[in-house]
DNA sequence: GTAACAGTGTTAAATTTTTCACACATTGAC
DNA sequence: GTCAATGTGTGAAAAATTTAACACTGTTAC
């Protein structure tokens, strides 16, 4: 098998989709690694190197078709192949996901939402019905579902990210302030806000301390 | 000046922090680079030397003081010194950031909330009262604000951000979906959402190629 | 058709990041 | 007090990532 490719490269993969689809609403119809180069502020090297990772998608003297080049880091991201995701925890964060529809162009649909507070029991978000814990795993065998987003607090995600391991979801987008310990088949991406903001802080508190000493 | 610190130690930082918290609430009183590697899952070596990035916290024979350590770190971050916050965005990701009680427990407070949207003037969120667009610079210029948070959708995020920049705020946490364009004395920190489930459906993707190789 | 140009794919070099290895300071048992 | 054990700080090695360089292919203008 070819070698594994390195998260720091499937991490940038989706920013040049961003980019490719932004030139492509433009009507751009071909872009060198030079012209992106400048757009996104990267080397030039290092658009070549990433994207042949996968395969010449680019030709010489020409450069790279964007609309060819768009749709094939779609397919390598896994883009509009349909993924069925549900949310556990529909707060504010919860319900913020939901509403979000661009996830759905990209074939990322949320077809369900779950909480244990019964005041939410039945209310619905976009059409999305909120469902209570205890339908999840009727729920989950009635229909396959390959992504599980997590947003309630920390204290239950443990135990949920178990339990929808056990439902054979292999997916888990974590948005719990833990790292969860799960069997190795399972995929997981966290995004941690509050590690997020003290990044922030830090380099505020930094470029202030830099800028003083001058 | 002392060396710059790599955005790759930044990153972890945050994660060490959140671990010897834990601790603390555990009652642990010291902790070896050894012990903390392996609930951490990284190799002692990576933790000695990200922290003496910063200084030599810990002690020959006897490790890290838990309570110094994250103390430490913390002041390293910035948590603790009161960041006035404002959500440019009241949506359901706007009213998630105001409503997690633990940014303000870090020192990162949220004081304001702004939107476009005239149905939301005057709702609060917590205690905070959302404000019309047009009460943002009266309310930046009255008090200090070190950070804004931007979670509305990105074809205002750009104009408002420079906004923003005009009225001396210094550091973004930017949560729609572009690239700013902001001079180089302001810090950025992105939250793409998208990207981080492009990226999980790499992942799982690639996981499950994998698997159905073999 | 041809020649100058543009621009990829790719190998190699440079840089950054991570891991290893160990000298030496501190601890804790006796 | 002594001595084995522990465990940091650190310099050096290894690995990974990024950047540079360029041979060579396809493009475009004439």
């Amino acid at each position: 098998m070819e070698k594994e490719i390195s998260q720091a490269v499937i991490r940038r993969m989706p920013r040049y989709y961003r980019y490719l689809g932004e030139l492509l609403d433009d009507g751009v119809e071909r872009i060198s690694s030079n012209d992106l180069s400048a757009r996104m502020r990267v080397t030039a090297s290092q658009i070549r190197q990433d994207l042949n990772n996968f395969g010449g998608f680019g030709q010489q003297g020409y450069g790279y078709n964007v609309k060819y080049l768009y749709d094939e880091i779609g397919n390598i991201l896994g883009i509009n192949q349909r993924h069925n995701m549900i949310v556990i925890g529909a707060g504010n964060l919860g319900q913020a996901l939901a509403n979000y529809v661009n996830f759905e162009k990209r074939g990322f649909v949320i077809i369900g939402l779950f909480d244990v507070n019964p005041a939410l029991k039945g209310t619905c978000v976009r059409d999305i019905k909120v469902r209570m814990m205890d339908e999840l795993e009727a729920f989950v065998k009635k229909q396959p579902v390959d992504i599980a987003a997590l947003t309630m607090p920390k204290e239950h995600a443990k135990k949920i990210a178990n339990i929808l391991v056990d439902l054979g979801i292999n997916a888990i987008w974590n948005f719990a302030h833990l790292d969860l310990e799960l069997p190795e088949h399972v995929v997981v991406e966290n995004v941690h806000l509050s590690e997020s903001l003290m990044q922030l802080s830090y380099n505020f508190a930094n470029y202030k301390k830099l800028t003083d000493k001058k």
